[in-house]
RNA sequence: GGGCGAUUAGCUCAGUUGGCUAGAGCGCCUGCUUUACACGCAGGAAGUCACAGGUUCAAGUCCUGUAUCGCCCA
């Protein structure tokens, strides 16, 4: 060979020598490819040295003494051998890369045999008409061959994934596919449908013209003579049988598991036969898997779809994300850093790890999952996570909530109900269920898990139980409010379980069953309906319902709530035990002043305060503590610190300041004034008016400190 | 070697088309036997958004490069 060097990579660890075996080495092949080399075998399929497979020519001692060693013994014989002829240089170690089989663990040799290949870019000629012939516009891939198949899809648009960068593996692999090799050396799999048998020609075809309807077959010549292969259509066993009796053999090795597996989709349902199982789910319309195989399964799926069934199985495929362990690794039983699933429902609950899986769910590669060894009550120590703790606690919540909700809707009547009589806190909760239903209907239908999940979450847990359900329990022992605040609880837990169902079916279902003995008719007529249904697993999804959109309820909640935990705050930093009722006034602009004096029940509720009273002129009392919040100057009386005030309001101070300044660096970049957005700085504007306000307020409050008032 | 992802609070992660005083859960600190829930309630502290450039009035977000970790395919 001219230049070793140029032709292999491994001739730089050489003396100019080069071993080429086109036999035993992929890189080896090719090199003999190139330049016309003979292909010698020169083991058996147990991998000893071996004279019977394709090396004719072993006739020196030498070679013959080499017969029968086993392949590793071979290589130290040969060294040997150099070695005593003188010929031995130098012996040095290097590394390369050696595969080896997953199962033995035992170096994997390179040998040649022959496998039967699917010709992927070939065109399938009675195909063309249903899907059109020519080549996929910038490959070599004609649209009736079978790589075509899979492509053409994609490219139309007929099928999607998600996320859409998993598209591009999918579509570089078919554009770059090679011929499909099919054959498997396993005991276990769908044998190869391919008979044979050697004989004459002549023969050969008289035997096989007896089956021409029913038979694939090929006739090929080598140096003993012909041989036939056939291959058997379905439903004719007795030919099998036939051919059997006259000497042919089956093919003994199995198909490749992902050819048996792309024929899940239609074979699952009966096909070849048109059942009503294959006319009523195929196609089916979501395949979610893993992204490891989106080439060797996803891929011959719709191959396979196409080509047998007619049609792509599917035509939206999601790829979720892999769980790792809390340090990054794929689990693995040899690391032993793996989760089991039903160990995981044993420690957390079914519907504990569902909802923690899916609130995980982002559209992220790999996901993070910190194992960690646990006790169970049976005895046994097994490895789970402590993160489906967050779904664990939700499941809880979940089921306390309905539980206070189911006794409080003890002999509910639905004609009770009348939306003249709402309060501000339905119509608040009402509109925050109508915004959610929207959020999580519309991130489900873009494949979300974790968005929406996060949504109910705060919807659930922030709105509904921190504060709706808060405020309820006063108004259940008001006659006059009682009917009302029911049915709008009825209404919401219907809804609100409808939504969470998907994410944790178990424990919805079981409330929903409550639900239905103790409140079946749940609808808010005539604002909303809730249609009853016997069983979760079958309801209707919740409808969106943004006529219950209210802004001003949810603005007028808000401005309490802020008011609720300014109050909260200074109770505890000045350390006002939980039972002390408080009496409060506030300073705000009269429109929020009026929104306040009018919700001073919720507030006295929820802050533990028995006298409110707000207004734009009121002054701050002596022995007030006072808090500036965004809308509201805040005056809790007799709970006068001013040492503890001073440290807040100087803390205070710096963040507004610092807020402040970097609007007015903005606002005086003339740049930023006319390139930005109006709306844009329209809003900083505001938010400066706001800071300025709020900073003179605070600085008022120090300077009166500082004279001692 | 090629492709892809990640890097944001002590930990695990959100952060749409650039417009934030950067969020959540866990953990942490303080207080609570409040008649659904301590797997809970109320409040609080905590971040130089990996690094270096660039684009822009404006960058966690867009571009280029670097580093580290990881996955897939050769």
């Amino acid at each position: 060979m001219p230049d070793p060097e140029s032709e292999d990579e491994k001739a730089r660890f050489s003396t100019g020598f080069l071993k080429v075996t086109p036999a035993h080495d992929p890189d080896d092949w090719q090199i003999g490819q190139r330049h016309g080399l003979e292909i010698v075998n020169v083991m058996a399929p147990d991998g000893s040295i071996s004279d019977k497979h394709g090396w004719e020519d072993a006739d020196e001692p030498e070679a013959q003494s080499l017969l029968g060693m086993d392949r590793f013994e071979a290589r130290e014989a040969i060294v040997e051998w150099f070695r005593t002829e003188n010929l031995l240089e130098d012996v040095r170690q290097y590394v390369h890369e050696v595969g080896h089989s997953y199962r033995s663990h035992v170096p994997i040799e390179p040998y040649l045999s022959d496998q039967w290949y699917i010709a992927v870019k070939k065109p399938i000629e009675h195909l063309g008409e249903k899907f059109g012939q020519g080549l996929v516009e910038g490959t070599d891939v004609p649209v009736n061959s079978l790589a075509g198949l899979a492509l053409k899809p994609l490219l139309d648009g007929r099928l999607r994934f998600v996320p859409d960068r998993y598209a591009r593996t999918y579509q570089a692999w078919l554009e770059n596919l090679r011929d499909w090799p099919i054959s498997r050396q396993l005991w276990w799999g769908h044998r190869i449908p391919v008979w044979s048998k050697a004989g004459s020609e002549a023969q050969l075809r008289d035997e096989l013209s007896e089956f021409a309807d029913a038979v694939h077959s090929v006739t090929v010549d080598c140096e003993e003579g012909a041989v036939a292969y056939a291959s058997v259509g379905p439903g004719n066993e007795a030919i099998e049988q036939q051919f059997k009796a006259e000497d042919w053999t089956q093919d003994d090795d199995v198909l490749d598991t992902w050819f048996s597996s792309a024929l899940w989709p239609f074979s699952t349902l009966g096909w070849p036969d048109q059942t009503p199982e294959l006319k009523t789910f195929y196609p089916g319309n979501v395949l979610c898997t893993a992204r490891e195989i989106i080439t060797l399964w996803v891929s011959r799926m719709v191959m396979m779809g196409q080509y047998c069934a007619g049609d792509i199985p599917f035509g939206d495929v999601y790829i979720h994300a892999m769980i790792q362990d809390g340090q990054g690794r794929k689990m693995s039983k040899s690391l032993g850093n793996g989760i089991d699933p039903l160990v995981a429902i044993d420690s957390h609950g079914v519907d504990a790890m569902r909802f923690t899986l899916a609130s995980m769910a982002t559209d992220t590669q790999d996901i993070r999952m910190p194992v960690a060894a646990m006790t169970l009550p049976d005895g046994r120590t097994v490895n789970t996570s402590p993160k489906f703790d967050i779904g664990r606690n939700f499941c809880n919540k979940l089921w306390n909530a309905s539980r206070f909700a189911l006794m409080n809707l003890e002999g509910m009547d639905p004609a009770g109900f009348d939306p003249g009589k709402m309060d501000v806190t339905d119509r608040w909760i009402l509109s925050r269920l109508a915004e959610t239903i929207s959020e999580v209907t519309e991130s489900l239908e873009k494949f979300k898990y974790s968005e929406p999940l996060a949504d109910l979450y705060r919807f659930f847990w922030n709105d509904l139980c921190d504060w709706y359900l808060e405020w309820s329990k006063a108004r259940m022992q008001n006659v006059q409010a009682k009917p009302i605040v029911q049915s709008v609880l009825a209404f919401a837990l219907d809804q609100i379980l409808r939504l969470l169902h998907p994410f944790v079916p178990f424990i919805t279902e079981g409330i929903f069953q409550k639900l239905n003995e103790v409140a079946p008719e749940r609808d808010l007529e005539p604002l909303a309906e809730a249609r009853s249904s016997k069983s979760l697993a079958i309801a209707e999804w919740p409808r969106v319902i943004d006529s219950l959109r209210e802004p001003d309820a949810e603005k007028q909640i808000e401005i309490v709530q802020e008011l609720v935990r300014t109050v909260r705050d200074i109770r505890n930093n000045r350390n006002i035990p939980p039972k002390t009722p408080l009496v409060v006034s506030a300073r705000a602009r009269q429109e929020i002043a009026d929104i306040l004096n009018s919700s001073a029940e919720l507030i006295g509720r929820s802050a533990g305060v028995r006298e409110f009273q707000a207004g734009a002129n009121i002054e701050k009392p002596a022995n007030a503590a006072v808090a500036v919040a965004d809308a509201v100057e805040v005056y809790v009386h007799d709970a006068v610190d001013p040492q503890a005030e001073r440290l807040r309001f100087e803390k205070q101070k710096q963040q507004i300041e610092k807020a402040k300044s970097g609007i007015e660096a903005k606002l005086a970049n003339e740049d930023f004034v006319t390139k930005a957005k109006p709306q844009v700085v329209a809003q900083a504007k505001d938010k400066l008016a706001q800071l300025t306000e709020q900073l003179k307020t605070v600085d008022r409050h120090l300077s009166e400190l500082d004279n001692g008032r």
